[in-house]
DNA sequence: CAGATTATTATGTACGCACATAAAAACATT
DNA sequence: AATGTTTTTATGTGCGTACATAATAATCTG
């Protein structure tokens, strides 16, 4: 057993991995460059190059030019959680979806609203609140604040039968968005709503987006008590 | 404005971003193939398959041999959430960093822990519970279990001065992992570690590491009332 | 010796070609 | 028309070469 040759980057990858997790290369070590692991491997440098580069991607090894590759003293866990439309999330876990539209109302939001949306504190956007079911028991919360400037069609639309959560998606373009994660207490109407107690601790998904400068959309998405996200490392 | 020629990997990539979002290739779409969008661009197909492959990764197009590359019509947004070492997220939020280590005992876990660990349920394990502070407040509760079987240096191990957070990462080989993200209510002990009160929705981070079929550890981060994990899209 | 300049080196990436592979489409067969 | 086979096609990937780029090391210069 000399030279298993490694035909594929796939191959590099796996070898790769298996000698940072086995500690044949410790945290916080140089590895040998691509041309010398292009020759151990018997491939070409730029099959090392794809594998090391997926690895790094992944957070495992660090990569600075000239310095060259070492195994991240600190591996940061990437956990890449994929957050798809509701329905599509329910279904996947073979339960059947519903959707029930709560409210809806043009009106002025609260002023933490507007701040993080950047429209001026006076302006009218539209609110939407509704509740996903899963086998006819409330899965998710949503409650939703869409800046009319940027996607005047959601006034001709009602949200009565199809959540803001999917015609956003095929309507609305945007450009930079951010996500956020927290725990938060239910509130009353949040409680009445997801038919849980006062107060339970509720997982939380905030979402806002941004075509260029100006907010598309800000929404909050509560989830019935017990729910988590799952992600392999 | 003919052929602009987009010359590397990001602008071809810049490009396709820019058609997905302002809905020239609107969802759903099938796009032009590689070897047509290598002559529009002017570059080579490897320069194309560079950039989208990227943006698929991104979750953005959906690729298939022979079928073609078309718009994702249900992005799936992948929020890459780092988990850092603690101290790390502390320090880097610009905060002091400071460790108390609560208690250290040799035991036998609780059922749901022996059976998600799949050890023996009489089998004794590390346990270490630990408070991770930011400026001399509560940041985060730790509470681990770890297999001695797989990682015996844990025993001679005070976990005083040294979190097991990071002691691991240095010691402990792992092939797999997992990760789940939930809200859960502070009980009596979290709620006296963490100094909020009983009950509080408090955002937990449960991870379980495995080395091939072993079980390494398994641990739950409380963090304090208000925390949140932030990415963006 | 400090500071600027120049080599050196490892990664980053572009290109063009070749072939592998999966899946759809076309075709043939019963 | 249902079934099996072959062709076609778009993506997936490997290879070798060339050059770009960033960061370090070596050298020169005042």
């Amino acid at each position: 057993m000399n030279s298993p040759v490694f035909r594929n980057w796939q191959s590099v990858q796996d070898e790769v991995l298996r000698r940072i997790r086995t500690r044949v290369w410790k945290p916080g070590d140089l590895i040998p460059n691509e041309a010398d692991l292009a020759e151990e491997f018997g491939c070409a440098r730029s099959t090392v190059n794809r594998a090391l580069r997926a690895v790094a991607e992944a957070g495992l090894l660090d990569r600075k030019r000239k310095a060259g590759t070492r195994v991240a003293a600190q591996p940061v866990a990437k956990a890449t959680l994929s957050i798809a439309v509701i329905r599509r999330e329910v279904e996947e876990r073979c339960r059947k979806y519903s959707y029930q539209r709560i409210t809806r109302a043009e009106c002025v939001p609260p002023l933490d609203v507007s701040a993080a949306m950047r429209t001026p504190a006076a302006t009218t956007l539209l609110y939407v609140r509704a509740l996903h079911l899963a086998d006819d028991t409330p899965y998710a919360l949503e409650s939703r604040w869409i800046n009319t400037d940027v996607v005047p069609g959601a006034l001709q639309e009602p949200f009565q039968d199809i959540s803001a959560n999917e015609w956003l998606l095929q309507h609305a373009p945007y450009t930079d968005g951010e996500i956020s994660f927290s725990a938060v207490a239910a509130s009353t109407g949040d409680a009445q709503a997801l038919g849980c107690a006062e107060g339970s601790a509720l997982f939380a998904i905030d979402r806002l987006t941004w075509d260029a400068d100006r907010s598309v959309t800000k929404v909050r998405l509560l989830f019935a008590p017990g729910h988590q996200m799952r992600t392999v490392l």
